[in-house]
DNA sequence: AAAAAAATTAAACAATCGTATAAATCTGCT
DNA sequence: AGCAGATTTATACGATTGTTTAATTTTTTT
């Protein structure tokens, strides 16, 4: 009676959407099968198969939906880049690190297409909507490349530099890339780069 | 006779090499089986084993050992943006791609220790050692965190604002992202850091 | 308390994975 | 030609993959 009339126990199902969002963090999704997320939520792995069809509905009803920056646009756009770099740059003691799901299933052609259109919609557009100036689409994707660039040099490969780096200077290092990529006037007021002429 | 003595025929070696090199960067680690592989290479699965032990042992021979930018150390650190950017920019016609190859296959925690290593000694201090002023290791990791968030949003996940802008603006904000950090007195000066110091 | 419905589990499916072994083919040398 | 060694192949192993079916337990309703 407290769940849907389709389905199901939402207390398990939750259970089980948290445990996929922590393995897929943690194994991508090629590296974690369904009956060790089964196991981590308690269950048997049919439920998955019952609830969510298939590891592709499990893996789409868990982590895209997880991918919005509402919470890092709540605030001016002049300290985006230290938002940003703030968020990175603490150790996810929630099970779940959107940021590192992003990076660990982003080599799976199957994911791609879903994580394509959520991040489109949930982090691309919505930041574009944010941005002044011109190109705002592209500069909001590449806001987006450096922080995923960052999360996947410094946590899931482990570059030396980034990881060991005092937290103080690369987080300053990282706010002020991003701001770079915010700030309309960065880089059309430049001297030495030849303007950038719009394709309006 | 005309291989070492160790080993075997050094052209089939090659045939699984450059395959391995194409399907892990299409596939990922985990996403591509050793038999596919042979497959294109045109031998026996066994042929895999008895050349490089595993499968472990075949990515290791084939994609570490080509991450390097020595390419891109040849020229001015002033106009390295714009070299980065260019390459990135051109659609890899050869089959194997080292950019994509690394974020393909970041995901899988037995590849990252590796890849730390080669990332480490072929591309992050080597990049850091042609860098003026301070923080060379942090910076040059942070150009390999553009690069590589760039490609795995571009091409991976095929962010549309990416994939389809104007390819000559696109590749000039890459440049400029990339030339901020190569340039020592950047950030160091001043918040409000102007001038890019372009090519020209 | 008995019956009906919902929720969970146990078991097995075919397929594919990486790996190992032994047979077969090819190559060069005398 | 014919043997020896190198090279390749065919085959199979055990394990694990995602998924499915039927039986079982738990919960709700009558």
């Amino acid at each position: 009676m407290d769940d849907q009339a389709t389905a199901v126990s939402v207390r398990t199902a939750d259970a089980i959407l948290q445990a996929a969002r922590t393995q897929f963090t943690h194994f991508g999704y090629d590296g974690i099968g369904l009956r060790a997320i089964a196991d981590l939520a308690g269950v048997n792995v049919a439920l998955i198969g019952r609830y969510f069809g298939s590891k592709e509905g499990l893996f789409l009803a868990a982590v895209p939906p997880r991918l919005d920056i509402r919470a890092l646009l709540a605030g001016p756009m002049s300290t985006f880049g230290t938002r940003a770099a703030a968020i990175m740059d603490m150790k996810s003691a929630r099970g779940f690190d959107p940021m590192m799901a992003l990076v660990r299933v982003a080599a799976s052609p199957d994911c791609a297409p879903a994580l394509r259109t959520a991040l489109d919609e949930q982090v691309i557009s919505p930041l574009a909507m944010r941005l002044d100036g011109d190109h705002t689409q592209l500069r909001a994707g590449m806001v987006m490349s450096v922080m995923a660039g960052y999360e996947m040099m410094a946590r899931t490969i482990g570059i030396d530099a980034l990881r060991d780096a005092a937290g103080e200077q690369r987080r300053l290092w990282l706010a002020a890339l991003i701001q770079q990529i915010v700030d309309e006037d960065t880089f059309d007021k430049g001297a030495g780069t030849e303007d950038i002429r719009g394709e309006r």
